[in-house]
DNA sequence: CGCAATATTGACCATCATCAATTGGCGTGG
DNA sequence: CCACGCCAATTGATGATGGTCAATATTGCG
């Protein structure tokens, strides 16, 4: 995931290596059939490259096609008229984070990315017709959608109830799992591309608050945050700390093929 | 929505009149066929009442029927081990609170009443018969879910960057124009049975606070909220002091049959 | 080597939580 | 019909978590 071979800005228009992505993210929360994983495959995509600040989509804007992330880090967020940020949630390789965009005629957040990320776009058409000639890919999609509103309201009881360090604790415990979930924390240790004014955005903190925490869970023992790269030192106590339990994330406990 | 006839606890297994409610709910987010309103009619429901402090479902259960609120008001909510709470969502009639349990094993909230409430239990094989003879239809509870989901990150933004006055009139607007779209809000007057305290566990803040914000919008000549009833008195300021925008809703402006 | 973005620290302050009464509304039993 | 009791609303006093502002270090990188 942290690195890539093209982020040069051009626009391809065909079969990137990275298309598997998708299937193997459908994989890990259900089961796919010889021929559902062919289509997936098949899909007719765009392929673009971003960096760090870009937007795939904004806002307001009535898309005409779902974007899927290939490689790199995106995450979904609003603003408000003043400026105030709210990050909805981070995105790894295999998201589809306007999937919605299928029903849902103007998008009401943005996404933006977090570092060089390569993106691919699918008309709504080629996934409409897929889902008419798949009904399993439908209730796939149904699915993640279901898991990814379960990821929204865990979000929103840190948000309304847990105290700064439970939130960060929280965050850290859930982007574990969701890394080990795609093969991409050995030891423990993953690749975080985000700032610590980032984490303020997602979690309704301060900056300066954040780095405060931060601080602290280091001082403690707990864990290990620099360059971008987090280790958990103590997993069970990090768990305490955070008051986190796993099950809202429906990980199919299977390891990505 | 305020009364209804029959909170006996008694158990009835038969088409209730409020039935409709659904196909209503369903009809004000997209069109339904003849054929998919009377199949919708026709699913079998177990027919339950409630009284305030009751759960339809708690979190952590394996549910094999989606609960249907026929009348009255519900909300899920999750509680943090040390009773902290932290409600997710309000539903009137019409609202399918549990939809996710067709594809998601185990519940990860509950879901309660906040007055006497009538709720239709149904199957979930029932549920699946049903999408898979009305493709129409599973679309029709995916968009259910997709809106879903963009309330519950419109609550995340209130919750993680708005202050406490937003918060509160930002809350009145949404459920204004919720009732609204139900034809429950006639000269912007409706009925929002909660308390103080369950606005506090929504918004994330504490009962006294929440007072006292509300008293200061009364005090402003914003709105008027006693005896569970809230009138909205000056409504573009309301919607100004709440740094409201209603898109999110999504809402097919059309008033309900 | 030097910029520019992040991270870190300190000082001060505001919003909102907590604790503790007190008041008011309303249903129920006598 | 009225008193009691309970739940919710209201108010006051006090304090803590976390925000804001402003410097000062670091770190990554061209």
């Amino acid at each position: 995931m942290q690195q890539h071979t093209n982020h040069l800005g051009l626009s391809h228009t065909d079969r990137p290596p990275e298309r598997h992505r998708l299937v193997q993210k459908l994989q890990s929360i259900t089961d796919l059939t010889a021929g559902e994983r062919q289509a997936l495959l098949d899909l007719p995509m765009a392929v673009r490259s971003y960096t760090k600040g870009e937007d795939l989509v904004r806002e307001g804007d009535v898309p005409s096609e779902c974007c899927l992330i290939l490689d790199g880090f995106a995450f979904r967020y609003k603003l408000l008229p003043d400026g105030r940020r709210q990050i909805l949630s981070f995105h790894t390789p295999g998201d589809l984070p306007d999937l919605q965009s299928l029903h849902i005629q103007t998008l009401d957040h943005s996404v933006g990315v977090m570092m060089p990320t390569m993106a691919a776009f699918i008309p709504h058409k080629s996934m409409r017709d897929l889902t008419e000639r798949f009904p399993g890919l439908l209730h796939a999609f149904w699915r993640d959608t279901l898991i990814d509103a379960a990821i929204f309201r865990e979000w929103m009881i840190g948000l309304g109830r847990r105290d700064a360090h439970e939130r960060i604790a929280h965050l850290i415990c859930e982007m574990l799992l969701r890394f080990r979930g795609v093969g991409l924390a050995p030891d423990d240790t993953f690749k975080m591309p985000v700032t610590q004014a980032d984490v303020a955005d997602a979690l309704g903190l301060s900056n300066v608050h954040v780095n405060r925490v931060l601080m602290d869970l280091r001082r403690e023992r707990l864990i290990t945050w620099s360059n971008l790269t987090i280790t958990i030192l103590r997993w069970e106590e990090l768990q305490k700390r955070a008051l986190f339990e796993a099950n809202y994330l429906h990980q199919v406990s299977k390891v990505a093929a």
